[in-house]
DNA sequence: GGCTCCATGTAAGGAGTTACATGATTCA
DNA sequence: TGAATCATGTAACTCCTTACATGGAGCC
């Protein structure tokens, strides 16, 4: 049970009956774009939930139409210690490839330090405009307030990275 | 080349020349411990890169005891790109397990949903307690002080998740 | 000599990515 | 009827993780 299982198994519980192609376009559509809505991950994944009795999946009509998948009773009970477990290594930062760069920009010159954060800070930029954009068009359903707030989080990290560079800068050109 | 190998190569143009046990240490003492330091991925990273002729490992006397590695004109000139190529994907949000987690709050009783806003707080300002910790015993060498700079974006990252949550508990408790 | 730490690696297994394959639906 | 899109799945490949194996160096 991998962290993308116990995700796909939420959001069945959430938004369920669910088909898997609903689930990749829940990913695709996440403000959180790192997680790829690949067939290759998402149907295995079930496979999984399915097999652990977690989900159970009503065989359609058409040999390859769509299955509708439902969270079980053990599912629920499942999703309740991956909610509530929180651990050290779960509240540590995050892995940012920007702030893995920033760590070694004394291989360019003094002046092509700046021009490499400007782009970091114009990168953050668009997709902080990109985040405001689509959260706008979140959808309602049950839930739907907790979901929208949720979201507000993929901003919160944005900004401070935002501030984060620009601060740097300041630094770097004393 | 993944994101692994490209962060070696720069650690050992930075530091070098460093054996492979340094580069875990190094791995191993950062303040995001997302990148482990294990050996069945920073072996095969650094067989990568020499095999790529982006770093060279002197060979040493005794069977086992510590190679040397360098980086070579090749390898400068291949972080060149990764430095400078700030693409938007690499520019998104970064994922968040704790963040994913408030996405299905609804899961549980009302109270329940603050207790687990609670531990969440709890954990980040754990984190940012350690990292702020860490940080102060940071060592000198060359560009000490830019990479002093560039660690602080992780304090900048744990705040603002702190700050989300907080607001999130507001937002939920009305 | 034996113990602990330093240091380099390999093996097995699992998960994710990309690319490919295939059939059903819908609509012009 | 043909094309685009919906929808499910598989295969090859790469990388990472955990666990194991091996040997050197210093120290009592």
């Amino acid at each position: 049970m991998t962290e993308l299982d116990f995700t796909i198994l939420a959001i069945i519980g959430r938004d369920g009956p669910l088909s898997a192609y609903d689930i990749r376009k829940v990913f695709a559509q996440s403000l959180t774009p790192t997680w790829s809505s690949s067939t290759g991950s998402v149907y295995p994944s079930i496979g999984r939930l399915e097999m652990a009795g977690l989900i159970t999946a009503s065989i359609p009509e058409g040999a390859r139409s769509r299955k509708a998948l439902r969270i079980t009773p053990a599912g629920r009970k499942a999703l309740e210690p991956w909610l509530t477990g929180i651990t050290p290594e779960i509240a540590a930062a995050t892995p940012d490839p920007i702030r893995t760069r920033m760590f070694f920009l004394m291989f360019v010159q003094p002046k092509r330090r700046l021009e490499i954060i400007k782009t970091a800070i114009e990168s953050t930029e668009a997709a902080i405009q990109e985040a405001e954009r689509r959260r706008l068009a979140r959808p309602g359903g049950d839930g739907a307030d907790l979901r929208r707030i949720a979201s507000e989080g993929v901003l919160f990290e944005l900004r401070a990275r935002l501030d984060w560079l620009k601060w740097l800068r300041a630094e770097i050109a004393h």
